[in-house]
DNA sequence: TTCATAATAAACCGAACGGTTGACAATGAC
DNA sequence: GTCATTGTCAACCGTTCGGTTTATTATGAA
């Protein structure tokens, strides 16, 4: 089922541990462990979640030593922001309206101010 | 475990059926009816499909009569875009590189053109 | 060589997912 | 009224998910 290059990158993103261990990535490369360590899951759940990523593109692995060093790839991320990217007209009016109704509110509440 | 806002809208995006909903959703108001019928499924799989989306916030829907109009609601995407737009910077960072190595490459092939 | 550490693999578990069928409620058409 | 249409709900089914425990593979350190 999941198949799509987005349906995989979209199911990575959709799990806050895994989304915490990306903002751990930005801040440069990690061992597993090192990813796993501010959760409460043991080493091999952790390790899941890295291979989810790793499916989804989102990070590489070298192998140094005993350590796998991991860093972020961000290209499928680009991907589904071009992605989301494309819907931007839509809440652009919902946002105007939005505004709209606000103005309109602040005339009602205060017209002479 | 589905609990966070970005988690339930990243679930809803990451299925086809779904986001060809959405897509079908930016064309106009549909009924759940209108929005089943492209997809190889019975119409309550579809309902349960719309009803995903519209818990995450990202459809709305109003009676009328004995047919749901459905209506696309942007902001959740919008929300999940600026989350990824986050990391945009990282994502420049590999084109930069990438940009880099063509160029050299470029030089290596002909060094006089 | 022996022991500890880093990480994966495999088996398992309960919960959630994606889909179906069948029953039901509400509305519209006749 | 009766009948058809629109849609949900509940139950079920097989698969996937997120997590554990245990075993295993590599590597580093003594």
């Amino acid at each position: 089922m999941v198949d799509n290059r987005l349906d995989t990158v979209f199911h990575a993103l959709a799990d806050p541990t895994r989304r915490g261990m990306l903002a751990s990535l930005a801040l440069g490369e990690k061992s597993v462990g090192e990813l796993a360590e501010p959760f409460a899951m043991t080493l091999a759940g952790a390790s899941k979640h890295v291979k989810v990523l790793e499916d989804a593109g989102l990070l590489s692995r070298r192998k140094a030593g005993r350590t796998h060093v991991i860093r972020l790839e961000a290209g499928p991320l680009a991907e589904a922001e071009r992605w989301l990217k494309q819907w931007e007209k839509f809440w652009n009016v919902r946002l105007d309206r939005l505004q709209a109704l606000v103005e309109s509110d602040k005339k009602k509440e205060s017209p002479n101010g």
